[in-house]
RNA sequence: CGGGGCGUAGCGCAGCCUGGCAGCGCGCCUGCUUUGGGAGCAGGAAGCCGCAGGUUCAAAUCCUGCCGCCCCGACCA
């Protein structure tokens, strides 16, 4: 009973933000740093968020007409250069092939040699690529809609990284289309969007700002670009994923063009979209406490642990027998299109047990002792709530109530998640008041501030960036739902009647 | 890339000022006892003290250089 901390996690959320992401991804056994500067290893437990993240995402596309294809690794130079906005946002943080080989140097070190005649990049995205094949698979409107997705991973030389939310290599999908007309390709973007804030809010459980970036924030050559935004619990805005209206400039760039039925020669119109392992980042920010992570029930890895309760060995083939019987009941169910996941912990190791379960996160702890059986029933424990708030219940109401009990869960850490954002989020038309928002009340701990603010922009991006560089806040998005509203730029006072943006300090 | 902090066992840290056997807690392994909320006893394994050079009889400790990590800022999904 050697009682320690309060919480499993320390530091906790209040005491050092960033610190205690770190210790919850330790903590859970999702992810490590790698030996590679920036890069990080995923652990199955964070790889199962993944799977079933890309998974359902998958099927969602496929349902909406896309299919998969790969793409290579490495792009041509010269292809990056083809739009100039696209250079602009990407060049400075590629990485470069230069060379073919390693050849022994001194002290036996290897060196590269056969520098390559033209250098190619490794994708930080693949418009560029994806885009020349395109134009060779694309002949007729007939060819039209082309709809791609591909998973993949992306490399993005960072200066800082930040396991999950920001590193040089990561893991995404990237979604591109064609359309034959400006219309069709626009509401592919929005149509994209929706699947992402479905994603968000159905999956994990993460509510979602959905909007347009302004100018100075948008995807590199794109026309529009539309996004899911999402409250951490610092306060801070996470962009959870992007879809983007690419007009013709990638088109224009890769030459993907088509003979319309009026036999007349067009340029087509594409989008792009993408959601990355990121998300993991944001839920983890979303629902985690001081005690660890708290896995959205949708994309848990596991559902469910077993916790047998063995008080003498005499007893101890019964309790088992019990648990693996109630494992087989419930692995027959089914569960948002897959079989309940259950676990068995036989580990005898005393209420460490059940702390390592908290620290991962899992939504449901059942315990099972000579007790339960007796009474034939179980003793079960939710994540979210407070982890002495357990109850026994009748085995079969668990087994036949347990889709209803997670989704209840579900439903649970979204209504919270959206409870604090409202909280946070606040309409504000003082320039002053705007000020001390997002001034830290601690110097020490500059990373707590006020939330979003929703407030008035004249549209110009001198305002947008004086902000920026005054406070580090920026428009977050422009809301789909934001209505008509007179009021005054809360940087140059000037009138307006658009309606309000959201302003965040983000990730 | 600028400012600050930190590198000692898997994790968290002490030791450094004042040079002299490599330490503590947790975790891990073995055995026994235990098991309804972070178990007890006994035994055990585990370290390039970030790296390289220097000073010294002797360096985790002093000096020089480098590297890495974290936080803040600029940039980004």
């Amino acid at each position: 009973m050697a009682k320690k901390n309060e919480t499993a996690i320390s530091p906790t959320r209040a005491e050092n933000y960033p610190e205690w992401y770190q210790q919850v991804i330790r903590a859970s056994d999702m992810a490590e740093l790698s030996p590679v500067r920036g890069c990080m290893v995923i652990k199955p437990w964070g790889y199962a968020l993944w799977e079933n993240i890309s998974r359902a995402l998958d099927d969602m596309f496929k349902a909406t007409g896309v299919q998969n294809a790969y793409f290579p690794l490495f792009i041509p130079v010269n292809f990056l250069e083809k739009e100039a906005r696209h250079v602009e946002g990407f060049a400075k943080e590629c990485a470069v092939v230069t060379h073919h080989k390693l050849e022994k140097g001194e002290n036996n070190q290897l060196v590269p040699a056969g520098r390559l005649n033209e250098p190619l990049i490794v994708r930080p995205t693949s418009e560029t690529i994806i885009g020349d094949a395109f134009s060779r698979w694309i002949r007729s409107y007939r060819d039209l809609p082309m709809l791609i997705n591909q998973w993949a991973n992306v490399v993005r030389w960072e200066l800082r990284t930040r396991i999950f939310l920001r590193t040089s290599e990561f893991l995404w999908q990237e979604g591109h289309t064609v359309h034959a007309t400006k219309q069709e390709a626009i509401e592919r973007t929005y149509m994209m969007l929706n699947i992402y804030k479905e994603m968000a809010e159905k999956y994990l459980a993460m509510p979602v700002i959905t909007g347009e970036k302004t100018e100075a924030e948008k995807f590199p050559g794109a026309e529009i670009t539309t996004c899911i935004e999402a409250m951490m619990q610092d306060r801070k805005a996470l962009q959870a994923g992007t879809s983007h209206f690419l007009g013709q400039n990638f088109a224009k760039a890769s030459g993907i063009r088509f003979q319309s039925a009026q036999e007349t020669e067009e340029y087509g119109w594409t989008t792009s979209w993408g959601v990355s392992t990121r998300l993991i980042g944001g839920l983890i920010m979303t629902h985690s406490d001081d005690n660890g992570a708290v896995m959205p029930p949708r994309i848990a890895p596991s559902h469910v642990v077993l916790l047998p309760i063995v008080k003498k060995v005499e007893q101890n083939e019964n309790v088992m027998a019990y648990t693996r019987d109630l494992a087989e009941k419930l692995r027959e169910k089914r569960y948002h299109g897959g079989p309940i996941r259950v676990q068995i912990d036989d580990r005898n190791i005393g209420g460490a047990r059940n702390w390592d379960w908290i620290k991962k996160g899992i939504p449901l702890r059942v315990e099972i002792g000579p007790k339960d059986i007796a009474e034939d029933a179980v003793y079960v424990s939710r994540r979210d709530r407070d982890r002495k708030d357990s109850r026994s219940m009748p085995k079969d109401r668990f087994v036949d109530n347990i889709c209803e009990l997670l989704d209840e869960i579900h439903t649970e850490l979204y209504k919270n998640a959206l409870e604090y954002q409202r909280k946070h989020t606040r309409d504000i038309d003082e320039k002053e008041e705007f000020e001390a928002f997002f001034t830290p009340v601690n110097p020490d701990r500059p990373e707590n501030h006020g939330g979003f603010a929703r407030s008035h922009w004249c549209g110009k991006k001198e305002c947008e960036l004086a902000i920026k560089d005054r406070l580090n806040v920026t428009i977050r998005c422009i809301p789909f739902d934001r209505e008509p509203e007179d009021g005054t730029c809360i940087e140059c006072g000037t009138r307006t009647k658009k309606g309000r943006v959201i302003f965040a300090k983000a990730y």
